[in-house]
DNA sequence: TAGGCCATCTGGTCCT
DNA sequence: AGGACCAGATGGCCTA
C-alpha cells in the first residue's frame, strides 16, 4: 500500500486533556491488552518501563486542590500546543526534503519513510559520482581527487569498525544503482 | 475490511 | 524549572 494524494488533514485539538484522556482506558494506554504485550519487544527505555510499572501513567490533575489541577490542565494544553509545532516544523523539514530529491512518482506524495530511504540514497550515490570524478579515473583531471577518495575510504573504514550490525555496505558504484532501482520500487509500489 | 500512514495526545527523560 | 525530545497509544483517513 502506497501513500496517497490527501490534503493534511486537521484533527481538532483536544480543548480538555481529561476528556481526551476518557478516549482511552482510564488506567492509561491499553494495559494489559495485545498491544501491552506487543510493546515489551519495542525499544522504549528501560527507566520508561520501570516508571509505568510503578504505577502507570498518571491522568493530569487527577489529584490536589482544584488550583494546581487548572494548572496542571493549563500547562499540558501549552505542552500540547508545542509539541504540535514541533511535528509540524518537523513536517516542514520532510517537505523540504521531498521537494530536492529527485524521484519518478511525482503524482504521489513520498511517505516519510519513503524520503528518508531515497535521501540517504541519494546521497550515496552523489558521493560516489562525485569521488568517481575526481579519483584520478577521468584522464586530465588534477587537483584534491586523490585526498578526497581517501579521505572517503578512511570514514567507510571507520564506519565498518563502529558498526556493531555487521552489515556490509555496498561499495560506493553500487550506490547509484541502488537508488535507481529504489525510485523504480518506490514507483511500482512494492 | 485490513493494513499503511498520519496527526495528536501523553508521560517520561534529557537538556539548558 | 521549563522546554525539547522521544516513543507508545489511539483514532481517522485512504487505498487495495
Amino acid at each position: 500500500m502506497k501513500t496517497k494524494n490527501r490534503p493534511p488533514r486537521r484533527r481538532v485539538p483536544a480543548q480538555d486533556p481529561e476528556a481526551a484522556a476518557g478516549e482511552r482506558t482510564p488506567d492509561g494506554p491499553q494495559q494489559g491488552s495485545g498491544l501491552e504485550l506487543a510493546k515489551g519487544l519495542r525499544s522504549r527505555t528501560v527507566r520508561a518501563q520501570g516508571a509505568r510499572a510503578e504505577g502507570g501513567r498518571r491522568r493530569p490533575g487527577a489529584s490536589g486542590p482544584g488550583g494546581r489541577r487548572e494548572n496542571s490542565v493549563q500547562r499540558r494544553l501549552e505542552s500540547n500546543e508545542r509539541e504540535r509545532q514541533r511535528m509540524h516544523k518537523l513536517n516542514n523539514a520532510f517537505q523540504a526534503l521531498r521537494e530536492v530529491i529527485p524521484h519518478v512518482r511525482a503524482d504521489k506524495k513520498l511517505s516519510k519513510i519513503e524520503t528518508l530511504t531515497l535521501a540517504k540514497n541519494y546521497i550515496k550515490s552523489l558521493t560516489s559520482t562525485i569521488l568517481t570524478m575526481s579519483s584520478g579515473r577521468l584522464p586530465g583531471l588534477d587537483g584534491p581527487g586523490p585526498k578526497l577518495y581517501q579521505h572517503y575510504q578512511q570514514q567507510q573504514q571507520q564506519a565498518a569498525a563502529g558498526g556493531a550490525l555487521g552489515a556490509t555496505e555496498p561499495q560506493p558504484e553500487g550506490h547509484l544503482q541502488r537508488y535507481s532501482t529504489q525510485i523504480h520500487s518506490f514507483r511500482e509500489g512494492s
